[in-house]
DNA sequence: TTTATTTCTAAGCATTTGCTTAGAATTGGG
DNA sequence: CCCAATTCTAAGCAAATGCTTAGAAATAAA
């Protein structure tokens, strides 16, 4: 038949991602994914179709890639106290070797606003409410707490999360410790 | 001597803020300015220098703008129950037409993290000490509290009101009255 | 080896970006 | 009324944007 790629999907668009999480959508143009994934415009415009289904490909991979933690939340039976280990297990995850990233999602979420494509805000919607959902879950191992209690804590923490998120960029390690154990106190 | 401006530098800049409130840094156009702020490039130039310079006048009138609200906090003498209140009143205050714009230096701080204008980024890292120093002060009037408690409890609510700007664009009122309610309890 | 098919390179497209400038319009002081 | 100072308009600049395309290079099946 004919030639074969000479990349693979997968590694390239980890790659993007990289360059999304840090610089954001519109601070990243297609000649910087050029750069980053290694190839050419041609190939990421056939194999991709556009800048913005380069980047809801980032997306699905970014989920991938923090299933690493939610996994982790998910299996273990701790209630509250689980949902304490993902949040500092979350900034483990979103650190760079020039410091904190924050979430690739709840970024977008915030350049984007309500002018962003309508397709990426609804995914990026989504994530929000099965963090929340993942919170909710653990919540109920926690006995005695009533089904609005657990609804009104999921949702607490899971803003709380956009928070932590946001205030990785510019705190220090020891203030972002304080909150969240703050933010803990006698859930 | 000769000719007089025609348009009001305060005036057009309290324009130039709506806009990129709305749109974030980057994705307002000098072009776009132009329009809103109803005055042709030249005249933006000459009195701001350029889009930075005119961003960082909008920076300072939303300062003044929001000191509407961190005024009354100032004022009042209800500890920790006025830092309640200032939730609610920056939720009103942040209300557009269509929807909440969250907080202009929290947008600009997770659209340009480390790869803004450093001066930009001076000005809004301050912004964010202002409003904890704000909190502390109120948290003072609270008996009973160390100043460690203090210390750390600032520290949680200028986090929490990073979650609260982000959270305004996309949780519903009710869901955002539920995060202000659960994140006050045993302050 | 030939050939059909797909991938690759690299140049180029129109549009938009932030910013500049030449010259016309305006207006105050003499 | 005149003229010098300052504003305005509108055209234009180079560079960057997302995306396209013509043609060369590669490769699997015949």
């Amino acid at each position: 038949m004919a030639r074969s790629k000479q990349y693979n999907e997968e590694e390239v668009i980890e790659k993007a991602m990289g360059l999304f999480w840090r610089n954001g959508y519109e601070n990243t143009s297609v000649r910087m994914l050029e750069k980053e994934m290694g190839i050419n415009q041609f190939s990421i415009y056939s194999s991709f179709g556009s800048k913005n289904g380069v980047f809801l490909e980032c997306i699905k991979s970014y989920k991938k890639k923090i299933h690493r933690i939610t996994e982790i939340l998910e299996k273990s039976n701790n209630g509250v106290a689980g949902i304490k280990q993902y949040f500092y297990d979350f900034l483990e995850f979103s650190k760079d070797d020039n410091g904190k990233k924050g979430c690739l999602v709840t970024n977008t979420v915030n350049e984007l606003g309500e002018h962003g494509d309508p397709i990426i805000m609804t995914e990026l919607k989504s994530f929000f409410n099965e963090i929340k959902t993942l919170f909710a879950n653990s919540l109920k191992q926690d006995k005695n707490k009533t089904q609005e209690t657990i609804e009104k804590q999921a949702n607490y923490l899971a803003t709380s999360m956009l928070g932590l998120s946001l205030a990785s960029k510019i705190l220090s390690g020891e203030q972002l410790e304080d909150f969240i154990e703050t933010a803990f106190i006698n859930l």
